[in-house]
DNA sequence: CTTAAATACGAACGGTCGTTTTATTTTTAT
DNA sequence: ATAAAAATAAAACGACCGTTCGTATTTAAG
């Protein structure tokens, strides 16, 4: 028999793919009932397994949280940071940033933005996942100074910009894409909050 | 005998006050762990009472959360709202109704703003709790657009003023507060947000 | 003072929670 | 093909969930 099939995609442990598709469980329960609203239950209903079966991957629901995030974050830098990355430095790549963003935070088809929904949700919970969450937040908020900064050095924010107010405008202005678009279903959220990122840039 | 003690406070029903109580109870506990945190067990045990003592008060869990929604729209309208009558219609009105709102948002020793962690954790949630939030952020955002139009009635605000997107930013601007202070825990968010509203009053 | 009503309690119900243990099946490597 | 290893399942655990019921206690009214 020949056995020549080494390592195709399929069988690069059997485990990791069903691992990827119980995450993939867990981030759309997380978008309609939040990260708390992932139970080891009702993702073994989703992803028609048992519940010992998910609860093996991961060894204490926790750490399936943890993952979660971890693989949310990958999303995240795949779907709004890296495609930004394609335009030049400064202002151009900073407007696609932002851009990405609130399209993922209003979408009502997508999850949502889990820095913002989870950010609430572990607002006041020490815990290993609130710290998980922390860290990520952190990396992309990084992502906007250091493009905020560029903006600045390529002459396209003024000089003395103040790079942390403009990254609480940011920032705030995504918040309130996330509450008008999906609590209160405004549709011409984008609208306005493009309206008002420009007028950030143009003073 | 002299029974003519009518009506003191006191007598006022034996299990208004009790149910007050109880009320209090619950929005310590919401302001911890997010509305979806209380439960009749964790309830109960913090007023010390019986699970089924608390429970009779209010007949369901969903009636529960209703009454401690409509509680704590009695407490915003008394500390952030009631207080900024007294200063004169227009730009000195509003101006105090959003400061109120950013202290009550940023205080680590209050329970935070249930309209802006309740509306995350009823995104996507149908049901009379959502209900019942949507409610009370409406009233609110009302008495914001109005003080909006009467800075504008009162030549303060520019005639040309855009009201719902002016609304969109001090929502987004407080929803950042919310976000910095209490999520990442950064001090100085109080001093930005103020810059950045009174920015918002100038141009 | 007596009595009816309001209030609170304790125990139990059927469910779901996260987790553990034991056993079985499926995949992988020799 | 066979043995080792990985993956999944089934059942049960104690804890807590919201809720119900019957009973005791406390309060208010006559």
């Amino acid at each position: 028999m020949v056995t020549a099939e080494k390592s195709t995609l399929a069988d690069y442990a059997k485990g990791a793919v069903t691992k990827a598709f119980i995450l993939q469980g867990a981030i759309e329960i997380a978008g309609k009932e939040g990260l708390e609203g992932i139970t080891i239950g009702n993702l073994a209903e989703r992803v028609e397994m048992s519940k010992s079966g998910v609860f093996a991957h991961f060894g204490s629901r926790d750490e399936l949280l943890i993952e979660v995030i971890k693989e949310y974050y990958r999303r995240f830098e795949r779907d709004v940071f890296e495609p930004a990355l394609s335009l030049p430095k400064g202002l151009p790549r900073l407007r696609k940033m932002i851009r990405n963003w609130i399209d993922v935070s209003s979408d009502k088809n997508s999850p949502g933005c889990f820095f913002i929904s989870g950010a609430i949700e572990y607002d006041d919970r020490p815990s290993h996942i609130r710290e998980e969450l922390f860290k990520s937040v952190e990396v992309w908020r990084n992502a906007i100074r250091r493009a905020i900064k560029e903006s600045i050095e390529e002459g396209q924010l003024k000089s003395d910009t103040n790079v942390e107010q403009m990254l609480f405008q940011i920032y705030s202005v995504v918040l309130g894409v996330h509450h008008d678009a999906r609590f209160l279903k405004i549709r011409q959220t984008k609208e306005i909050a493009n309206k008002v990122i420009e007028a950030l840039f143009i003073h």
